[in-house]
DNA sequence: ACAATAGATATCCATTAGGCTAACTTTCTT
DNA sequence: AAGAAAGTTAGCCTAATGGATATCTATTGT
């Protein structure tokens, strides 16, 4: 599996976060993808070869077309990060939720 | 609330993901936060400038000691991409699950 | 008052990112 | 066989990253 600074450099840029987006209803060649983003082929290009660095998707060529497909990895990668952050901050969090409920309190009093 | 793009980067590095970990126990000056890690100290501050672009800390100096504390917002925005995406996905995923289980019955059959 | 502490600022440097054009290879189509 | 289509490769450019030093400011402790 990728790493999580591939992982997440991959998401880092609005081109490929559409990419990722777009291949969610399917696999599509090369430059059916590209057609939307208004720049050249070969810049193109290099956001896929980053979306397949972070293990976003995979590509297979077959004759002139190469298909792209979504890949679930690294998606479920950045759920177990976020999950294990949630453990850490569970207990924070709470005091945040405590804190804003307080507050809350203290506002409903005011106004009744 | 920051964007996307700045969200994501905030997290393609591990010293800045180490931090938000580190955070996560509770607020911490900067000099406390650097500590761990082997670079010079204007280097750090740069992570954490990025961090606070971002949205994933907010800082407060009093006297000469600046205090960094964790911020839920850009979590949150990462949770809500990713809940998108998932809606985007399920029948995908669903497809995709299938797949997997078909190919599992397959070799399983075969096993035994 | 002075020295130490905690950061901040200013530069500098090498590498990567993100864009481009031009030229090239492969694979269809006619 | 020739030409169009679909990528690919190579090189160029500018700006941003991620690191470093050296210097500076503002606080705090003695």
């Amino acid at each position: 599996m990728a790493n999580l600074d591939l992982i997440f450099h991959g998401l880092a840029d609005p081109t490929r976060r559409a990419v990722i987006s777009r291949l969610a209803s399917g696999p599509a060649p090369v430059s059916e993808l590209a057609a939307p983003h208004a720049m050249a082929l070969p810049s193109f290009l290099k956001h896929l070869r980053v979306l397949e660095a972070g293990g976003w998707i995979q590509s297979e060529k077959r004759g002139r077309v190469r298909t792209c497909r979504l890949r679930p990895d690294a998606a479920q990668a950045v759920e177990g990060w976020l999950a294990q952050q949630h453990k850490l901050w569970a207990a924070r969090l709470d005091r945040f939720d405590a804190f804003v409920t307080a507050m809350d309190d203290e506002r409903n009093t005011d106004d009744v």
